[in-house]
DNA sequence: ATATACACGGATCCCCTATTTCC
DNA sequence: GGAAATAGGGGATCCGTGTA
C-alpha cells in the first residue's frame, strides 16, 4: 500500500508492552488516514571522562543486564551501545541504552546512578516528540508512505476497527514529498449557559459552522422555527447531537475560542451529569484534559483549538485590541464583530428575544471560523518550524516553542538533549537576584522638531549571536581570548568558539531575512512566507526571554544578564557617537535612540548610520525606524524629570505614533484618553499649544456642565486575581464585589467597567466608596473627572509650554460660574 | 508553572503627628 | 487637663498597564 499523507493528529498507545504511535491525517484526495509506527527507544548514559576502556566494557555488560518489574509488567534493558556525542558542546562518550517502552525509561534512569556515569539524558521529551525526532515525519509536511494496510486485522488488537477512518496503515516506508494543496476540514463550535461556572448551570444551545454547515441546536424556545435553529427535547438530546454532528462533519479541527477553559469542560460536566458519554474521538473515546491551573482539551484523532490561546503567543504583542475578547479580536483580523445581545438569565428572556440568542450564538462560531481560516497559515507556519504537533504548537507559550525548536535542531550539532529542571532546580532559579535589565536614558522634556529614530535589528537576539552568549559557552574560569563583560559586579567569561545555542539562533535570525526578504519580493502576497518570516520573528525575539526564563532546560543566569549588559553597553556607545557625530540624543530605550537632526540632511544620515553599522561588531545593525517632523516627550506627574516610556512622535505624512501616554491605556476613561489623543496630535501638528488650549477648555466646560455622556466616563480595569486576594481594596475590586452581589457575570478576561459618581454625604473620601457600576443609577461626579482623569492626563504636556493646566481648569470655573 | 527588566501613576495602606472631642 | 478619637500628610506598597 503506497500513498500520499499529511500527518496532523498525534498520539500513541502501547501494544504488547511496546510504544507505538498513532498520526491522524489526510491523503492529497482528502481520505482520512491513520498511521501506526514506532521506533527505537532509548535514554543516553553520559560516561565520566575519567573511565577506563577497560571499566567501559564491563559496564556496557553490567548495563545490558537490567531487569525490570514494574507493577508486575516484567521488562528489560534491550541493547547498550557506545557513542561519541557531544553534550554542552562538550565531547563525550554516551551510553545509548534501548528499552522497549517509553514509561520505563524513568526507571532505567534510575537504576544507572553507578559513579562511572555522570548524567542520564533523553528520556523526559516525551514519546511523541521522540518518535519526530527519530522518524522526521513532521507534522503538516507531506509524504509519501508505505506499509501494511490493516483491515479487519487482529494487529494492534484491532486498531483499524476502533477508528473512524479511511485507511489504517502500519508504516514500512516514508519519504517527504513536494508540498501539496490541503484544506483542512474546520467546525467551529461555541455553547452558550445559564452560570458560567463550569458544570453549574444548564447548556441552554451550541452553535456549530463548517464550510457550508451552520446550525445551532436548542432545546430552549420550542414550537417556533428559525432559521438555521434544531430543536431537540431537552439539554441531554442537545449533547447527543452535538456529538452526532461532530462525527457527521468529521472535522480535522474543531475549534473553540475560550474553549479548553470553557466550552469544552462544560460540555463534559453536563454530559456526566445526564450520564451521556461523549463520544467525541474518533475511537469513540470522551475528550481528556490535562490537569493543572490551565486545562487543556484533548480530543482523540480530531485536533481541538483554543484560538485564544494562539493568539496570545503569536499575535497578541502586536495587537491593537486591548482585551483578547473574541469581539476586539475579530474586529481587528476580519473586521467582523459579535452580534449584539445583552445577556440575561433564559428564565428572564422574553419570547421574542430567542431568536436574537441564537444569532448571536450562531455569530460567535462563524467568527471563530473566520478567524481560524484568517490564522491557518500562521499556525501551519508555527507548527512547521517548531516541529510538534498542532495541537501543541497551538497552546504552547514562546519559551516552550523555543525549546522545541532547539530541540529538533540538535542532531546537527550531535548533541545530547539537556534535561528538564527538577523542582528544586527550578525554585533555586527563582530565588536568584534580579540581574540589570534594560538602559533607558531620561528624556529631556520638551517639543522638538526635525528628529530620527534608530534601532537594533532584533536587538537581544544579535547580542546574543555577537558575543556568543549561552549555558554552554559560559567559561568556568577566566580566559584572554573570550568575551567577558561585568555582571552585578562580577566579570563573567564566554568562549569564542561558537556555541550550538548561539548558532541556532544566528540561524533563526538568518531565515527570519531570508524569508522576509522572500516574501516581499514575491509578486503576490504569499501568506504562507510572510507566516513563516513572523515565525522566526518571534522565536528571534523570545530567544533572550528563554535563556532567563526558570523552567528552561538550557536555562543561563549568566547569559540572560550578560545579554543585557552588552545591549547597554552597545546602546551607550552609539548614543556617543551620535551626539559626536553632531547629533542631539534626546531619548533612548533599550534598542532605540531618537535624536535631533540639528541641522543635518536625511542622506547625511543615513550615510552617518552606514559608518555606524561598519563599526558594530558581530551580526548588530542598526536600522532606520524613521524620520519625524516633531517630537513631544513630557516630565513625570510629580517633579521635573523626564519622564521615561512615554512620547508621541509625528512624520512628514502626519502619522502620529503615541507611546506609553493615557491615551493608550486602557485604565482610563475615553475621554481623558481623546482627549489627550487630541491634544497631542494638535500640538504634533501645528508644534504650538494654542489650538489645542482651546480643545481642553472646550471639554472641561461640557464635563462641567454634565454634557459628557457616561460612557466615555467608564473606567475599564482588569481583575486578575479572586476578589478576596487583593490586600488593596481598590475602585476595581470594589465594583466586581458589587457585580457579584448583583450576580453579573464577570467576563472570561475578568475586565470590569465602572464610573465615579457624585455620593453627597459620603464619609471617607476614598474613590471606592464612590463606585457605581455603568447601569446603576448616578450623576458623574465632576471633580473626580476633572482631577483624577482629565487633568493628569493634560498637565504635564501642557507643562512643556509653561501653562498651568490647573488653572485651566479652576479658572475655567469661575467662568462659568459668571455666567449663570 | 510556562520569556525578561524598566517605568509610570493611581489608589490604598500604614505610620506618624497634630488637632479636635469628650469626660 | 488628659486620654481617646479623628484628620491629614507622606512614604511605602499594591496593582494594572504600558515600552522595549
Amino acid at each position: 500500500m503506497k500513498t500520499s499523507f499529511i500527518p496532523i493528529d498525534y498520539d500513541y498507545f502501547d501494544w504488547q508492552g511496546k510504544n507505538y504511535i498513532i498520526m491522524i491525517g489526510r491523503d492529497d484526495k482528502g481520505k482520512r488516514i491513520c498511521v501506526i509506527d514506532t521506533c527505537d527507544i532509548y535514554l543516553w548514559a553520559i560516561l565520566n571522562s575519567k573511565i577506563k576502556e577497560l571499566k567501559i566494557k564491563e559496564l556496557q555488560e553490567k548495563i545490558e543486564k537490567i531487569k525490570l518489574d514494574i507493577k508486575g509488567r516484567k521488562t528489560r534493558v534491550e541493547k547498550v551501545e557506545l557513542h561519541d556525542k557531544n553534550f554542552l558542546g562538550e565531547k563525550v562518550k554516551a551510553f545509548k541504552v534501548y528499552a522497549t517502552n517509553y514509561k520505563d525509561l524513568h526507571d532505567i534512569a534510575d537504576k544507572l546512578g553507578m559513579k562511572e556515569i555522570e548524567k542520564r539524558r533523553g528520556y523526559d521529551l516525551g514519546f511523541v516528540t521522540h518518535n519526530i525526532l527519530e522518524k522526521k515525519i513532521i507534522p503538516l509536511n507531506w509524504y509519501e508512505i508505505e506499509g501494511k494496510l490493516l483491515n479487519n486485522s487482529e494487529d494492534f488488537g484491532g486498531i483499524d476497527m476502533a477508528y473512524d477512518v479511511d485507511l489504517c496503515i502500519k508504516l514500512e516506508k516514508s519519504k517527504q514529498i513536494e508540498e501539496k494543496n490541503f484544506k483542512p476540514k474546520i467546525l467551529a463550535y461555541d455553547i452558550e449557559c445559564d452560570e458560567f461556572k463550569i458544570g453549574e448551570g444548564e447548556i441552554l444551545m451550541i452553535s456549530l459552522v463548517g464550510e457550508n454547515f451552520k446550525k445551532v441546536i436548542t432545546w430552549k424556545e420550542q414550537g417556533k422555527k428559525y432559521p438555521n435553529v434544531e430543536m431537540v427535547k431537552d439539554e441531554a438530546e442537545l449533547i447527543e447531537k452535538f456529538v452526532e454532528y461532530v462525527r457527521k462533519n468529521s472535522p480535522d479541527f474543531l475549534v473553540g475560542y475560550f474553549s479548553d477553559g470553557f466550552d469544552l469542560p462544560y460540555i463534559k460536566a453536563r454530559s456526566e451529569k445526564h450520564q451521556i458519554k461523549l463520544s467525541l474521538g474518533l475511537d469513540d473515546s470522551q475528550p481528556t484534559f490535562s490537569r493543572g491551573i490551565m486545562l487543556t482539551g484533548k480530543i482523540k484523532g480530531i485536533v481541538h483549538i483554543d484560538l485564544l490561546k494562539f493568539i496570545r503567543t503569536a499575535y497578541s504583542q502586536y495587537m491593537q485590541s486591548e482585551t483578547l475578547s473574541l469581539n476586539e479580536v475579530a474586529k481587528e483580523f476580519i473586521g467582523d464583530e459579535k452580534k449584539d445581545f445583552k445577556f440575561k438569565h433564559s428564565s428572564k428572556i422574553n419570547e421574542d428575544e430567542w431568536e436574537k440568542y441564537f444569532e448571536y450564538n450562531l455569530h460567535d462560531s462563524i467568527l471563530t471560523y473566520g478567524l481560524f481560516e484568517k490564522m491557518w497559515p500562521d499556525i501551519v507556519g508555527f507548527t512547521k518550524v517548531m516541529q510538534e504537533p498542532v495541537f501543541d504548537v497551538s497552546r504552547n507559550g514562546m519559551s516552550k516553542n523555543v525549546e522545541s525548536y532547539i530541540i529538533h535542531n540538535l542532531e546537527k550539532y550531535n548533541e545530547i538533549p539537556e534535561k528538564r529542571p527538577t523542582h528544586e532546580e527550578i525554585s533555586e532559579r527563582k530565588q536568584k537576584e534580579k540581574y540589570e535589565g534594560a538602559f533607558v536614558l531620561e528624556p529631556i522634556p520638551g517639543l522638538y522638531e526635525d528628529l530620527a529614530m534608530f534601532d537594533f535589528a532584533s536587538s537581544y537576539g544579535s547580542v546574543v549571536v555577537s558575543y556568543n552568549l549561552s549555558k554552554s559557552t559560559l567559561l568556568e574560569k577566566p580566559s584572554k581570548d573570550s568575551y567577558s563583560i561585568e555582571i552585578s559586579s562580577k566579570k563573567v567569561y564566554f568562549s569564542k568558539k561558537i556555541g550550538f545555542v548561539p548558532e541556532i539562533l544566528k540561524e533563526i535570525i538568518n531565515k527570519r531575512k531570508l524569508f522576509k526578504k522572500e516574501f516581499k519580493e514575491s509578486e503576490k502576497e504569499d501568506v504562507i512566507k510572510r507566516a513563516r518570516s513572523n515565525a522566526y520573528k518571534l522565536l528571534a525575539n523570545a530567544y533572550y526571554g528563554y535563556q532567563g526564563f526558570f523552567g528552561a532546560r538550557y536555562y543561563s543566569y549568566e547569559a540572560a544578564a550578560a545579554t543585557a549588559a552588552f545591549a547597554r553597553k552597545s546602546i551607550k556607545e552609539v548614543i556617543e557617537k551620535i551626539n559626536k557625530g553632531g547629533y542631539k540624543t534626546i531619548y533612548s530605550d533599550t534598542d532605540s535612540i531618537s535624536f535631533l537632526l540639528n541641522g543635518k540632511t536625511e542622506s547625511e544620515t543615513l550615510k552617518f548610520l552606514e559608518n555606524l553599522n561598519k563599526n558594530l561588531p558581530g551580526i548588530m545593525e542598526l536600522e532606520l525606524e524613521g524620520f519625524f517632523k516633531r517630537g513631544l516627550w513630557i516630565t513625570t506627574r510629580a517633579g521635573t524629570a523626564g519622564a521615561k516610556k512615554k512620547y508621541a512622535l509625528i512624520d512628514k505624512k502626519g502619522k502620529v505614533k503615541i507611546r506609553g501616554f493615557e491615551t493608550v491605556r486602557r485604565d482610563w476613561c475615553k475621554l481623558a484618553r481623546t482627549t489627550q489623543n487630541k491634544i497631542i496630535r494638535l500640538i504634533l501638528e501645528h508644534g504650538s499649544e494654542e489650538k489645542s488650549m482651546e480643545y481642553a477648555k472646550e471639554i472641561i466646560k461640557k464635563l462641567k456642565s454634565r454634557e459628557i455622556p457616561k460612557e466615555d466616563l467608564i473606567i475599564r480595569t482588569q481583575l486578575k486575581k479572586p476578589i478576596s486576594e487583593y490586600k488593596s481594596i481598590s475602585p476595581h475590586v470594589i465594583a466586581a464585589k458589587k457585580m457579584q452581589e448583583q450576580k453579573i457575570p464577570i467576563d472570561q478576561i475578568g475586565l470590569i467597567e465602572y464610573y465615579i459618581a457624585e455620593t453627597p454625604g459620603a464619609k471617607t473620601k476614598l474613590i471606592r466608596d464612590k463606585v457605581k457600576l455603568p447601569d446603576e443609577k448616578g450623576e458623574y461626579n465632576i471633580e473626580y473627572y476633572l482631577n483624577n482623569q482629565i487633568l493628569p492626563a493634560i498637565e504635564n504636556i501642557f507643562q512643556v509650554f509653561g501653562i498651568n493646566a490647573k488653572e485651566l481648569v479652576d479658572g475655567k470655573k469661575q467662568m462659568t460660574l459668571g455666567e449663570f
